[in-house]
Parts: structure tokens; C-alpha cells; sequence
DNA sequence: CTTACATATAGACATTCATCTATGTGTTCG
DNA sequence: CGAACACATAGATGAATGTCTATATGTAAG
């Protein structure tokens, strides 16, 4: 399982905190995260960061993906997170485990 | 109310969420935060190091502060992390509000 | 008032990181 | 096979960050 370290520098960054709502109630293929992301956002963002955002999301394990023809599809794995958030909580919590 | 990313980022360091640790359930003087953390970290730590992890921590109003003659204790602010995390929860959740 | 102690601040430095452009890899279609 | 498309990777660059040493600030004690 991610460590609490791991998991919060991944969440640690507007651009990545946004794409992981854009993917939490559905799969979408990077150039369409790439187009919302550059309506909801002033400066423009290239398709090669969108790319290094989600490898490091991927890497987190905080996002599933799946192939479909030329296209990857990504989404938010909520169940990881769930647990990060809860991981984190507990670790300062006054009764720790 | 604090931000998701600025929590993200304040919680983003190995040092800081020991210190944070550190602190989940009591006052401690900054001295004994850095002794507490020298004896847990291989690489020692210094005081002004110290201070200055704290010092992001007060200002994300992660911790609350109260001097004592010449010490400052420091502890934990148990609302606000749990605020922070069901934010977070909230944002990465399939309803958003 | 001066000294000692606890903490904060300043400045320097190395490392990490977010981003870009350019190019590579993999897939589909004619 | 070769062109077109979607995405990933490589390398460069500027900004942010964690850490240190040196020093300032604030408080108590003699």
C-alpha cells in the first residue's frame, strides 16, 4: 500500500488535484483531460505534462487505466484514496494504531 | 478554511508529518520536537530546520501555538486535519457537494 | 543591565519539481 | 507497408523547497 508521504506529494499540486476530479466519476482519455483542463484553467497546459501528471498518479496507484484502441483511458481509483485519507487521519489521530 | 492543495503540500514532507506525529496528542517545545525527531531520523536534524517545518505548519493552521517563558509549545490541530482530510475526501468522491 | 537560554529569521546551497519543446512508441487504417 | 493519430519519454530550464550555518529576537535570572 502508498505510503502517507507518497500519497500526499502526489495530491500536493493544483494541476494533479484537478485531474484527479476530472477522473473521479469517470474514465477519460488524456486529450480530453487535456481540453478541460484547459478550460477551467487560465495558462494553457501542453499534452506531455498532462502525461507526467498521471504516470506519477499511476505510480501512486491512485489512478486505473485501460487501453482502448490508440486511446488510454484513465480513472480515479476512490477506493485508494479512501484509504490514504483514513491512513492519514489516523496518523493523527489521538489514538494512533 | 485552509485549501486542499495547501494542506496537500503542508503534509508533503517526510519531517513535517513526523512532527505532526509528534505532536497528535500533546505540547511540545520546540527542543524537544528536535530531540524527539534526532532520535527517530537516521540524518539528525537541526533546530532551525525544525522552526521552520513548524512555521509552515502554523501557517497552514495546522498547529496551534502558546508561549511559556522562554519556551513556545506547539500541538497538533486535530479539527482542522480532520476538516482537511473529508475536504479532500469530499473532492475525489463520485457526489461532489 | 548583562548574561544565558529558547526560538526565529536570514542567507546560501543543493535538490526536487512542474513545465515546455522535440521526438519516440504503439495502434489503426488505407 | 506507410501515413496519421494518441500518448509517452527525453532533455532542458526556471521556480520552489529542504537543509544548513550564522545571527537576531525575545524572555528569564542574577
Amino acid at each position: 500500500m502508498i505510503d502517507s508521504v507518497t500519497f500526499a506529494k502526489a495530491i500536493a499540486d493544483d494541476t494533479r488535484q484537478k485531474i484527479m476530479h476530472s477522473l473521479c466519476c469517470e474514465w477519460m482519455c488524456v486529450s480530453d483531460v487535456v481540453d478541460r483542463l484547459n478550460k477551467q484553467m487560465a495558462d494553457g497546459i501542453t499534452q506531455p505534462t498532462v502525461s507526467h501528471h498521471l504516470s506519477i498518479l499511476r505510480d501512486a496507484g491512485l489512478v486505473d487505466t485501460r487501453r482502448e484502441g490508440k486511446q488510454i483511458f484513465y480513472t480515479l481509483n476512490q477506493e485508494v484514496v479512501a484509504l490514504c485519507c483514513g491512513q492519514i487521519m489516523q496518523l493523527f489521530a489521538p489514538e494512533k494504531v
